[in-house]
DNA sequence: ATAAAATATAAGCAAACAATTATATAAGAG
DNA sequence: CTCTTATATAATTGTTTGCTTATATTTTAT
């Protein structure tokens, strides 16, 4: 794990709303729809923090159907285990999971 | 250790130049002047980020005549002991401490 | 008291960031 | 094929960040 890759995974995690998105995947797989309305935000600004988030490696992703399922990496860097070990610790997950996508396909 | 906390540790340890203060600090007090050689930044930018990094509970300071010695706080935050310890695998401290402070002074 | 040295603060600027609205893409339904 | 739904990308904008230069503060030396 280099510098950067030390960098890159920092400033994808200091930020208040990818906390809540990281915090949401700690059980398991978020469909985008769902963030959308556990953030507040618009569409678009949740698509472009799940892309940072997904740059810097710590989450990946699944196509099912017309939704798209997000969640953490298997293998996280030591860095990003400490820093979602710590994440956990504090930010309640509110994930409505009222989109009905919900566990369609997760034997893909 | 609440959101605004993590959201605030995290932004402080998200930039390589404070990346490389805090490797620098892992051994002990460094005087500002030694970072500014280390960096190959302005004096006043690592003022600037010296700052950032106490605001963040981080580091301390402790004056010596003119000069000002900055070290890590003892007790860190369990996501900072996470940080802290991944950084200092990677960043290697080249501080030079070829600055006449070093050492005056640390019986106080 | 003055001058010099180390550091901090202020002001200004360019680059990066996070949001928005508008548009494009891709998959499923009719 | 067309319409709708879910998501991504593009373009734009306001805010934040990190640097610079200039100035202020504090301490020591003369």
């Amino acid at each position: 794990m280099e510098n950067t890759l030390i960098e890159k995974q920092l400033k994808a995690a200091a930020d208040l709303n990818r906390i809540k998105l990281l915090a949401c995947m700690k059980n398991g797989e978020v469909c985008v729809c769902d963030f959308v309305d556990v953030l507040g935000i618009s569409q678009p600004a949740v698509s472009q923090h799940l892309r940072k988030l997904k740059e810097a490696g710590i989450i990946t992703e699944r196509k099912v159907g017309t939704w798209k399922h997000y969640r953490l990496v298997e293998n996280q860097t030591p860095l990003m285990k400490g820093i979602l070990e710590q994440i956990e610790l504090i930010q309640e997950c509110d994930c409505s999971s009222d989109c009905e996508c919900t566990h369609i396909g997760e034997e893909n």
